[in-house]
RNA sequence: GCGGUCGUGGCGAAGCGGUCAACGCACCGGAUUGUGGCUCCGGCAUUCGUGGGUUCGAUUCCCACCGGUCGCCCCA
């Protein structure tokens, strides 16, 4: 086959979009109920937005942007990420100035990393994220964590972990990156080709790697922990007194660091700990941005968020066996035999459609025997039988398919009559 | 970007150099000329991922590429 989808992207399929339509509807009504609002913005933006906001010495601009130039030489990018460009909105739309503060939105976005595919991370990703800007209240970072806690948890996920950090402020990550280049330089040697160059770009992303976990060296590192100022500190007991009083677990992790640049003070992961969830387990990621508004050309107005991969939301669910309440049945299937009643079906079937009743036909022709396979395989709750004998007495025959009762219907009371059937099945079950 | 593994009909899956290919499911038709979920019979691969090569001959061997999958890096 030579007309594939591109790599590392897939087509969603009627059966999995319900699955989709399912999650995606749980989570508006949960933005819903903590009052934020949808925003939604552009797939590109130009390349500078997510060289700013997410930071250069990222994984994610150095090595994964679909980077172009359009015909009028500008360079865009398709967006990887989903905070720099509903900061970027944020700035350039002057909602810092709106009277409603802070501004909670929410998003689904479509996303785009140039990575080997894997199960879990795909070139095109779907995440759902959250942002709240305008306020640097630690009850908003509880909340934000409680919102997206939520979220799993209304869909029935229990084998969650939620590791919880602190960066800091300004000041304390300066003093704890000191600390973190005196602490390794004396085995710079013995590192990492990728710590080797961290060590000088960013020492703080040295305690999150995998391949020197095992160093001596990692162990007694100078945690951020110690070197969070009295600010920072306070701020970081508050959220966890806020977690706390929610009654929301979580672990510490002084290794937890987010890749991208932008986050100081709270960071914090969401784990699926399901069993043959696969090598990655990372569900959710996100933290707090205060300073990113600036970065990209707004006042300094403090922000925080998280983002959710859809995709591993959905492999979550299938790893836990959590079957999604999806009715996938059809109401009413019409079956027809001969020219006239065929002809007459389609009439029929219109008059129910529009006056809200669920239906289907046949479309080839086929014997009522193999009508009433068709009528199974949509897993239809009644089957409307129309043909010679019928047409005789102006009559259909109304057969449910769960019971086998069948009976007469006139023509006239059709719609009447299928109304107050589904109506009163809808009631039993 | 690196490494392992895999690529046969709509799906699952045999074949592993020699009649262009078992079997199961699904689907279509018939037995049963107006009633489904059972049974029986029949039908259903003119590119065996793509392109080269080896050979008298390749789905079967070799190479490259493409893709899936698992892991590494990193992340959602």
């Amino acid at each position: 086959m030579s007309m594939r989808a591109p790599r590392g992207t897939a087509d969603i399929l009627p059966n999995e979009v319900k699955r989709w339509q399912y999650v995606e509807s749980i989570l508006k009504d949960i933005c819903d109920r903590f009052n934020y609002d949808e925003i939604r913005t552009p797939l590109f933006e130009h390349t500078e937005v997510f060289q700013r906001g997410v930071g250069d010495s990222t994984d994610i601009v150095q090595k994964e942007m679909y980077t172009f130039e359009d015909r009028g030489g500008r360079s865009l990018t398709l967006r990887p990420e989903g905070t720099a460009t509903v900061v970027r909105a944020f700035v350039e739309n002057k909602l810092y100035g709106s009277p409603i503060q802070p501004v909670k939105l929410f998003y689904f976005m479509q996303l785009f990393r140039y990575e080997r595919p894997q199960q879990g991370r795909m070139r095109q990703l779907n995440q759902f994220g959250v942002e709240v800007l305008g306020s640097a209240d630690p009850s908003v970072d509880a909340e934000v964590i409680a919102l997206a806690m939520t979220c799993y948890k209304e869909l029935g996920l229990s084998s969650l972990k939620l590791v919880l950090n602190s960066l800091g402020d300004k000041e304390s990550r300066q003093n704890h990156r000191k600390a973190l280049v005196e602490h390794f330089s004396p085995y710079k040697d013995e590192l990492c080709s990728d710590c080797q160059k961290r060590l000088n770009q960013n020492p703080l992303r040295i305690l999150d790697c995998k391949t020197d976990r095992d160093h001596p060296a990692m162990k007694t590192a100078p945690s951020i922990l110690d070197y969070l100022n009295e600010y920072s500190e306070q701020y970081f007991n508050q959220v966890k007194a806020y977690l706390d009083m929610m009654e929301i677990p979580y672990v510490i992790d002084q290794n937890l660091v987010r890749g991208l640049d932008y986050y100081n003070h709270t960071a914090f992961e969401i784990m699926s700990e399901a069993e043959g969830f696969g090598a990655i387990t990372t569900l959710a990621g996100g933290g707090r941005y205060n300073g990113l508004t600036e970065e990209l050309g707004g006042p300094n107005t403090p922000g925080i968020g998280f983002a959710m991969g859809l995709e591993r939301l959905l492999m979550a669910i299938d790893a836990e066996n959590i079957k999604l309440p999806i009715d996938s049945s059809v109401d009413c299937f019409f079956i027809a035999v001969g020219e006239t009643a065929e002809k007459q079906a389609s009439q029929l079937v219109h008059k129910l459609r529009v006056n809200g009743i669920q239906v289907d036909k046949d479309y080839q022709g086929r014997k009522m025997k193999a009508q009433f396979k068709a009528a199974d395989r949509l897993k239809a709750k009644y089957v409307i039988i129309l043909g010679d004998n019928e047409l005789e007495d102006d009559i259909v025959n109304v057969k449910n398919m769960k019971t086998g009762d069948q009976t007469e219907v006139p023509l006239t009371d059709l719609v009447k009559t299928m109304q107050a059937e589904l109506l009163g099945g809808s009631q039993n079950e």
